[in-house]
RNA sequence: GUCUUGUUAGCUCAGCUGGUAGAGCACGUCACUUUUAAUGAUGUGGCCGAUGGUUCGAAUCCAUCACAGGACACCA
């Protein structure tokens, strides 16, 4: 099945061609000198120099094809490299004898990799170019690139095979520049705060730290099943026990679980603790962390996303009871009483699903009317206690948690809390999830012994939090599916019918 | 999981109420020494996602399946 589309065994013949008259079309032998932003850059004063040149100055540039226009003796071929596009000008008379005939002409095509040595000039359009005084094939392609003006589109072909998508797609490749730039800012802020990076588990004998249907591996060595982490949280917490103020992790969690615009099976967070601090200060770091991000993103506080506009100058805070009804349009008097919530969203024509209890309601009250609305960055705060099992209760009000949720764009973008530290409370609240699961909800926490052990030595009052850098980098790339910000996002394997018939 | 829209040449897409396929780019050949998606001439290229059905006849109608996109549900 491979190589047989006629226009790869073309590119086939034309390789073997090369190598028949002495030229390797996988060579090794590259003597680049500069990319081709540095050329660009350097040469920029050509424009002053006698007839636009300067056969003195002598480079060697590499890069893959993109554009190639023939025109008799003479040619264009626009060559990029990671750092840019440049166009070589390309003359019969300015290389070795025949070359330009017989191997140029016949043999290097759209999508071959070659190196480029000459001078700087600028040609009669304007364009800095440079005028090859050598050429040499380093890659030969042999399948053919998609066409050069739409490039490819297919988001199957885009996501399947990356690497095609990233030659064909330079704002693709923007998006995950970015991506990495978003990471290595997130390590640097955090360290620079006193933070140390650690690394905790990725195979759990016990799947903790959030409610979700866990990836299961087999241990051969032990005779036991693994469970892929579905978060990080209860070691990093463990770490708080052991005496560490400040820790972070910056790593991938799985979940097994459905896959939409804005989940992957496989994504990634950061989770950090930091102990002696409460919800107030991670509503302050997380501020700070965000004009940070803008500050070395060089984006604009008054960011495009979609249709929407979102203005990062005004972060605000409001109790999630309160934002029912000022954002919401809850009306007051329906917010605090279990039967009159039933009703209002019955009224609303929104099923409610019957023994929730008076935060759950409140939470389906968020979901339903507020979320979407919440614009620029807002933290929703003082949680219930019922859909907040691990976080600190309030000391002024048992109901509420010391918690919150940045909202940007409509979209979660993190979570945070006071970190519950009592271990008998801890306890209880399993044994409450262990109920649960024994009474069919297989998403709910397992019980994890160790944990409740390591909370008896005593944690110091912690504040943690959680942020989904996927989404995060979606809001500032304004891209709207996770796909778009994953290399290799998930994708159901092709079965090919017909090779297994063969076999 | 449900609904919905797709799947035609290497890529981007046409193809009406059924009569066994078309364009542009790419590729081959020819011309052309300053082009910018170069141009002009000419040619090659397809199991129309898979399987079954209806029909004298299916890319087109129907069913099932596969994969993808979108929406909804689930994921506190």
């Amino acid at each position: 099945m491979a190589f047989e589309n006629k226009y790869v065994q073309q590119r086939i013949e034309k390789a073997q061609l090369l190598k028949e008259a002495g030229f390797n079309p996988y060579s090794n032998d590259s003597q680049r000198n500069t990319t081709i932003e540095k050329y660009l850059n350097v040469n920029e004063d050509i424009e002053n120099k006698e007839n636009k040149r300067d056969e003195n100055r002598h480079y060697i540039v590499s890069g893959r094809i993109k554009l190639l226009r023939i025109m008799g003796k003479a040619s264009f071929v626009k060559i990029e490299d990671e750092s840019g596009m440049l166009q070589v000008y390309v003359a019969r008379d300015n290389l070795p004898q025949d070359f330009y005939n017989t191997i140029f002409k016949k043999h290097i095509e759209v999508g071959d990799i070659i190196e480029v040595e000459g001078y700087p000039f600028i040609t009669g359009k304007g364009e800095l170019s440079i005028h090859a005084t050598a050429l040499k094939l380093l890659t030969k392609a042999i399948a053919p690139l998609p066409e050069k003006f739409h490039g490819v589109t297919d988001k199957e072909i885009r996501y399947r095979k990356r690497y095609l998508d990233l030659i064909m797609n330079a704002e693709v490749r923007k998006t995950f520049q970015t991506r990495s730039k978003v990471i290595s800012l997130t390590r640097r802020f955090f360290e620079d705060k006193g933070f140390l990076e650690v690394e905790t588990p990725m195979m759990h004998p016990i799947p903790g730290g959030a409610n979700a249907k866990p990836f299961v591996t087999h241990h051969n060595a032990l005779s036991i099943d693994r469970y892929l982490r579905i978060a990080p949280e209860l070691y990093l917490k463990r770490l708080i026990v052991g005496g560490f103020e400040a820790v972070f992790e910056i790593n991938r969690n799985f979940r097994n679980e459905g896959m939409d615009a804005t989940h992957n099976p496989e994504f990634t967070s950061i989770e950090f603790y930091w102990a002696y601090k409460t919800y107030k200060d991670l509503i302050e770091i997380t501020k700070e962390y965000f004009q940070y991000l803008f500050e070395h993103l060089d984006l604009p506080s008054r960011l495009p996303y979609g249709e929407l506009e979102v203005n990062f100058n005004n972060f605000m805070e409001i109790p999630l009871i309160e934002s029912l009804t000022s954002v919401g349009g809850v009306p007051a008097e329906v917010t605090n009483d279990k039967e009159k919530i039933i009703n209002f969203l019955k009224s609303k024509n929104i099923t409610v699903k019957p023994k929730l209890n008076l935060g759950q309601l409140q939470g389906e009250l968020f979901d339903e009317f507020v979320e979407e609305k919440l614009i620029d960055p807002t933290f929703i705060t003082e949680y219930p206690v019922e859909i907040s099992p691990l976080a600190r209760r309030s000391d002024d009000n048992p109901a509420i948690t010391e918690r919150f949720e940045l909202f940007i764009a409509g979209r979660e973008i993190a979570n945070a809390f006071s970190e519950l530290n009592d271990p008998i409370d801890q306890y209880e609240r399993f044994k409450g999830q262990v109920d649960a699961k024994d009474a069919g909800d297989d998403e709910a926490h397992e019980m994890d012994e160790d944990f409740i052990d390591a909370l008896s030595y005593g944690m110091a009052p912690t504040a943690g939090q959680g942020i989904g850098i996927d989404r995060l980098v979606m809001l500032l790339t304004n891209e709207h599916s996770i796909r778009d910000v994953l290399l290799f996002p998930a994708m159901k394997p092709i079965s090919n019918e017909k090779e297994e018939e063969e076999k």
